[in-house]
DNA sequence: TAAATTTTGTGACAAATGTCAATTGAAACC
DNA sequence: GGTTTCAATTGACATTTGTCACAAAATTTA
């Protein structure tokens, strides 16, 4: 088995307890890519049609308004990225997954995981904990975006994915949280004095 | 069975379709509850321990931010009510759900939500459903909140959920949209014009 | 390495929004 | 019906944030 795949199943573990089983019905369906900085897993106007398992690297999920770029999540290593709404339903997607390093997934087609998905209990519980994982970020996202100054936003930030911070360029993060590139710029020229 | 329990099993068909022997395995964890205006559905702190299918009436969900109250959701007749983190995890609420109109609802607890979806395969996916619905409500509203003025806001409130604004006061919606009451009021005082 | 491109930082100013205070209006209660 | 209480509006002003323009810094490309 590919180190990538196992790492996969090893985090599918912390969440449920995978015998044997679950992994030999996965194992043939699952695909190891590369996608390089700056290519897409995901593009507007396709239909998602896979969820993908970040081995290595980061991505940003993001969404066009009046031109604008408005980055919704950073997805990183060790993580389960998907356009959500266009993979569930099976709707064309209006958000872009984009490689922001050169990275290593492990895609599962929406096809697949409905296989598995109507097999085992163990898949469809799987997919029960990525749709709650993701209301939950959502809800976080939500509460974070309303009701608070761009300075405590940047503050919440630093405070629960410096990571991100690190990886990821000024102008994104300034979309994620909502306020111009600007000023995001003036914020970090404040704290740092 | 009451009508309340009826209307609940016709929602639920929408979305899958209910065989006679998942109402029978249901019927009997559902219980008919009424709830006056002002009354909590879940309080702070509490466990959320049941879901609420509304049959009749109108709830808001809100939280605490230093003090002030934020409202999250409005939540109406012929839809499902939770406090959705402490539901599906069962930890404490950090949110309130509280009646805003005489109300009647019909709940199935957090335990015979489990049975069912442990001993059907037609429950399962309708918990499913039900968060998959939560993550879209959670994605659109992330996405409102996010780089849009006040004014594109309740513009746009008032086109998806008019009946909300009919029905909730001013200071509800302003918290629900993320801006001030004065600034809604002046907002709502332009577009008259 | 140098040139070109992209990203980040800053100043100046305008626009949007929040805050506080006072007033008006509406609903609930006696 | 009148009083009381709460909700909504409005004005004045301060603060925050956005926008535009340009400079500096960093990164990429040749």
């Amino acid at each position: 088995m590919m180190h990538e795949v196992k790492n996969f199943f090893d985090y599918l573990a912390q969440y449920i307890s995978l015998d044997d089983q679950t992994f030999e019905n996965a194992i043939d369906f699952l695909k190891v890519e590369a996608i390089c900085k700056g290519e897409y897993l995901v593009h507007e106007g396709q239909i998602c049609s896979k969820i993908a398992y970040i081995n290595e690297g980061l991505f940003r999920i993001y969404y066009l308004k009046e031109g604008n770029e408005i980055n919704t999540c950073f997805c990183k290593e060790n993580t389960i990225t998907s356009s959500f709404n266009s993979f569930i339903n099976q709707v064309p997607s209006n958000e872009y997954i984009q490689a922001l390093e050169n990275s290593m997934v492990v895609t599962l087609s929406a096809g697949h995981l409905e296989k598995l998905t109507r097999e085992s209990a163990t898949w469809q519980t799987v997919r029960r904990l990525l749709t709650e994982n993701e209301c939950l970020r959502l809800s976080d996202r939500a509460s974070s975006l309303s009701f608070e100054s761009a300075l405590v936003k940047y503050k919440n930030l630093l405070k629960y994915q410096p990571e991100i911070i690190q990886r990821v360029s000024i102008q994104h993060i300034a979309s994620y949280i909502g306020v111009s590139r600007e000023t995001l710029s003036r914020i970090r020229s404040q704290i740092r004095e």
